[in-house]
DNA sequence: AATTAGTTTATCGCATAAACAAACTAATTG
DNA sequence: CAATTAGTTTGTTTATGCGATAAACTAATT
């Protein structure tokens, strides 16, 4: 049983101390400890081995009000570099990204001639970690960590793909094969849960403890933060929202039901609104997209067409989590404005709470970099802990 | 900031002894250290505190397996009792528990006319209190508070009722009326959280970490529990899932919306379902529950068709929480297995987690009583913390 | 004699308060 | 204006208290 003990005590006030020199830098010892609460000399001591470990740096000193002047600490971005993929369906992103979770080199692989073998799909993969690497500045460290965010049910624990449908993959040991590779630690988590910690991190939800983070895009997913940290429920599989009822006898299903969610809200729905309606372009999202942007009808129609039924889903789920937040990411909301009106509209309509306050919906903040991103941070926070609001 | 020292390891550590005792108990002080990874010493220590303050008894001794017979140790159920009230819409059920959540007193006053003003129930409700009191036994601590569900919108911090529509109340701060009358700490909570509080300290999800406690009455709510604790969201409102949309273009709801959940799956629904099939007799739940065991054929269907739609909402949140276990409570489950069965099938066909592992879905084990007693359960849990499963 | 239960004692690690040293600003003074 | 002084802020050092622990102990039982 996990009992509590000093190491426990000192683990926490470190990791507060770290936290607060990351979300804070640059900030002096005497500050932190105003912040924390923690005592001067605690800090002090906490901040020395941080110092010697070389996770933060002092860096000068500030100004003066009346005494000594503080000194400076930042964390040490160059302690080493943390590789993030978003492994998509038709591509591959990869990112290399400095302590600091800035992105330092990336690189997107599109893969439209569909592969047929995982393992063609694995190899390419490969080459394009081995290039990211090979692309690495040198640092203390060297390469931390790779993270990966991937389409698909996950076992978190362990690294294991159970399945990724539109990848074709079932129980790929992804962890295993990636860390004998490299050698280095390596993280596979599900692309939305790898976007919601992107935003918690680096993104639109630094400053919220409880949010949803929906991933549309060919499907439907959600990344759930709460108390700061991703809910994964009992079994990994919590945010599996996509196959929701919202019409009990509406659009049929690939999962065999009928009214999911997932069949009025993705770029599966959008892609049959505009079949729907005389388009029979062969067009792909960001086509869509930019026409939509550009003016015109039909595109911009079917993104608020979208835009509706993912206000009513995401009205439900405000009503089930109630979020201080909720995150639109993915390849949607790149339509901006178009697709969030009529999705905040439909939204404040059918959710309960927005009787007693409105609950903000706002668009990914690292675009299409959130699973990326998020997937590097699932390195980070093995280090840094879950990051303190 | 919550940081970390030696208090809170006292404070874990304490609990952890003290929850062991609860959930095993008889447990001698030697179980205990293997069981909790705690030194013998500490365990010894922080029981010598327990026994001073009369929550913790020895009592007699257990079988020597070759060696010094243990002492065992179990909780002082007599240190105090409880008062657990459910505050229905035309009831009250008031109950008095001792200090291991046994029921040693209850009575239910039925409020089948109509109060006019909230004065004239909060008075009811205190006279209830009184004679609840009036028959409490001798104990160390005489009465340890009083916990209310109530069927609304809550601040639980503050213990101020928001919002009951079904009792025609707003901004009541319940909490200091009754602390003001009766001297005593009070705790108010919604009735689905209460509930769900009720099942997992004495009910059907003692042993689960994570579950949903879905209340199907009069409305539906839900009392979600995440890591062994009640989650409230970011605003006391998780939870208020009643008007999930599940049917786009559905039932008109008095919301506003269509298509509520609320519509298709409560009293409400049930009432709906038999006036429609030819019933226009005068019939309470109780009833219509009676009937369908009994044999009748309308009132069984009745059961199936909002059994039915149950489902669908409860695979709807499986997919979201993706928990342990779902418990349905309230009135609707006390029909058995001709709501259960329905309600199984439909949640299992529609639910994605399913394909995977099956969710556990059981009707409450407290029955009619586990609002109040999860009421009473939230003044233990002060004392007793979060049990660990 | 061997084994198990529970207590006592000495020790270690951690946070903390208080005392201290260092570094700086601002007001005062001749 | 330069020198002095008071006051403030930063950060370190030192002594203390508290909690968990291991080891040595007593106690009770087969």
């Amino acid at each position: 049983m996990k009992t509590a003990d000093q190491v426990l005590v000192k683990q926490i006030n470190k990791m507060i101390v770290l936290n607060t020199i990351y979300k804070k830098r640059p900030i002096s010892r005497a500050e932190i400890a105003k912040f924390t609460g923690l005592n001067k000399s605690t800090v002090s001591a906490l901040v020395d081995e941080l110092l010697t470990e070389e996770l933060v740096l002092e860096m000068g000193t500030g100004e003066s009000q009346g005494g000594r002047k503080p000194v400076n600490l930042s964390i040490n971005k160059e302690v080493g570099n943390i590789i993030g993929i978003d492994l998509g369906v038709n591509y591959i992103l990869s990112i290399m990204t400095n302590f600091a979770g800035e992105i330092i080199w990336e690189k997107r692989i599109d893969l439209l001639h569909t592969h047929t073998s995982p393992g063609q799909r694995i190899a390419d993969l490969q080459t394009l970690i081995q290039e990211t690497i090979e692309n690495a500045s040198q640092t203390v460290r060297g390469i931390i960590g790779i993270g990966i965010g991937v389409p698909g049910i996950v076992n978190y624990e362990q690294g294991l793909i159970l399945s990724a449908p539109n990848l074709g993959w079932e129980n790929i040991e992804l962890r295993s094969i990636i860390e004998q590779k490299f050698g280095v630690p390596v993280f596979i988590d599900n692309e939305a849960n790898a976007g919601a910690i992107g935003e918690k991190w680096f993104g639109a939800g630094k400053r919220a403890d409880e949010f949803l983070y929906i991933s549309a895009g060919t499907g439907i997913g959600a990344g759930i933060i709460i108390n700061n940290e991703l809910y994964r429920g009992s079994r990994g599989l919590a945010g599996e929202i996509g196959h929701m009822t919202v019409s009990l006898d509406g659009v049929p299903c690939s999962c065999g039901n009928t009214g999911c969610w997932e069949e009025y809200s993705s770029e599966k729905a959008l892609f049959r609104y505009m079949k729907e309606h005389i388009c029979v372009e062969d067009l792909t999202i960001f086509n869509v997209i930019d026409n939509a942007i550009a003016g015109d009808d039909v595109s911009r129609r079917a993104f608020e067409y979208v835009g509706k039924y993912l206000g009513i889903g995401v009205a439900n789920l405000i009503n089930a989590f109630n979020p201080q937040l909720v995150i639109i990411g993915n390849s949607l909301p790149l339509a901006g404005d178009i697709l969030m009106d009529e999705l905040r509209k439909e939204a404040e309509k059918r959710c309960f709470a927005s009787k007693y306050f409105s609950v903000k919906i706002l668009p990914s903040q690292l675009n299409i970099h959130a699973c990326a991103i998020g997937a590097a941070a699932l390195v980070i926070s093995r280090l840094y802990a879950s990051p303190v609001s």
